[in-house]
DNA sequence: ACGTTGACGTTTC
DNA sequence: CGAAACGCCAACG
């Protein structure tokens, strides 16, 4: 059982994520920003993986949180198992995102396409 | 109870 | 511009 501190966090970063519009993508660190702990972008990978599955009475589950739409900062999918990634990049094309992959096999949102949400968190401008 | 791991990101070299 | 080090902290062995 987690602490209550976790359960929050847990809790943020579901909440956080839930309001990615479809169609578009963020990053582990604009999640950790959001919620107000930007030193933090690992564990909401942490929160992530522990996400319960919709199966279960929670009303955070993987079915009503899209963590399908985060990515790490550089756009790819990291691979957290043999078909995790292609899953996620599955469920991202489901959703009409460009999601290329290179000869080594690694998959990545074309973000010069679709750029990152939410776009007032980027202050940096190379791309466009 | 303690050491290692890992859905990441920034800073440094 | 690429590689390595460091920080972060719950989960796992």
């Amino acid at each position: 059982m987690p602490t209550e501190e976790a359960q929050a966090w847990f809790g943020a970063v579901y909440h956080a994520v839930q309001k990615v519009p479809l169609g578009r993508v963020t990053s582990y660190g604009h999640i950790a920003r959001l919620i107000g702990y930007p030193e933090r972008p690992r564990q909401v990978g942490v929160a992530l993986k522990h996400l319960p599955s919709a199966d279960g009475n929670s009303r955070m589950n993987d079915n009503t949180v899209p963590w399908q739409r985060v990515v790490n900062s550089k756009g790819g999918i990291s691979p957290r198992g043999p078909d995790g990634a292609r899953r996620q990049a599955e469920a991202l094309r489901r959703e009409g995102v460009q999601v290329d992959s290179n000869s080594m096999g690694e998959l990545s949102v074309a973000l010069e396409v679709y750029g990152w949400f939410p776009a007032e968190l980027d202050d940096e401008s190379d791309g466009a």
